[in-house]
DNA sequence: AGCGCGCTTGACGTTAAGGTAAGCATAACG
DNA sequence: CGTTATGCTTACCTTAACGTCAAGCGCGCT
């Protein structure tokens, strides 16, 4: 436990390298919800996982009310049974999409790799040439 | 060849699913540049080309900017030799960054798939009620 | 000649995801 | 105990990536 049960914002913001306002903005769209000490926010365990879940979901592209929805698919504490059951499917089809989107990164790395393997030679002559006749800045 | 060799915009929109507005966007960004026919716009297999690799970007989450100058690392038709080595450069690049969100990406599939597998007996158990006392709806 | 259709440019509107600035409260520190 | 840092809210600003709407051109048909 090196890692202190609440957080401020500061702490969070210099943990996850974002800016307050983005802490505020995510609260605002509900994707947290810290605890109010009087008027200060105060970061939980809880929080730091949505947030790590956020910053994930954003870099492989999905928007913020994509990511809220998903989050539920993490730490739903209860619910009544016919939103646990949509909740459920939701959960399926998001991965799908991923499993999909793992897919196409595969296809979409096969094709840089060959590209790059075809110019190849090419490079290596030029870095040749210019190891010999270096007179270029 | 069942594909004609050009196309018009009203074609293109019709196989990539998207709007004319988009495709005079990403030439207005130069992601593309079709041939004019007088004022039209004919799109040649290598616009359709790049056309793929931008949305597939997209789909990554890349923006625009990003895509634009990762679609030289393709059809590159000559440039000076020190533009071409930073190309090479940025393509390496590129193809690294690619590499890390795979990694990330299993590791989020593998997280909500563990989700998944731990919450699946309620789940299941909620179906077999639902079958047995189907009274809602 | 007139009509309509597809295409063009140009200008302005919109949405998501924050940035920035003003004004005030409170907490920590020398 | 005054100043300095941290935090809060409210409000307006910005950028990317298009959407929407108006007005006009060219061309094929009748």
């Amino acid at each position: 436990m090196t890692e202190p049960d609440q957080m401020t914002i500061r702490e969070m913001c210099d943990a996850f390298d974002v800016t307050p306002r983005t802490l505020r903005f995510y609260e605002a769209k509900e994707l947290l919800n810290p605890i109010r000490l009087g008027t200060r926010r105060l970061y939980t365990r809880r929080d730091r996982a949505r947030l790590k879940l956020i910053l994930r979901g954003k870099r492989f592209g999905f928007s913020l009310e994509d990511i809220r929805q998903t989050l539920d698919l993490y730490d739903r504490e209860g619910g009544n049974s016919t939103q646990l059951l949509r909740t459920w499917q939701l959960a399926q089809d998001r991965l799908a999409a991923m499993e999909a989107q793992r897919a196409e990164l595969d296809e979409a790395i096969a094709e840089l790799k060959a590209e790059l393997e075809a110019s190849a030679p090419a490079i290596e002559s030029l870095k040749k040439a210019a190891a010999e006749a270096p007179e270029d800045h």
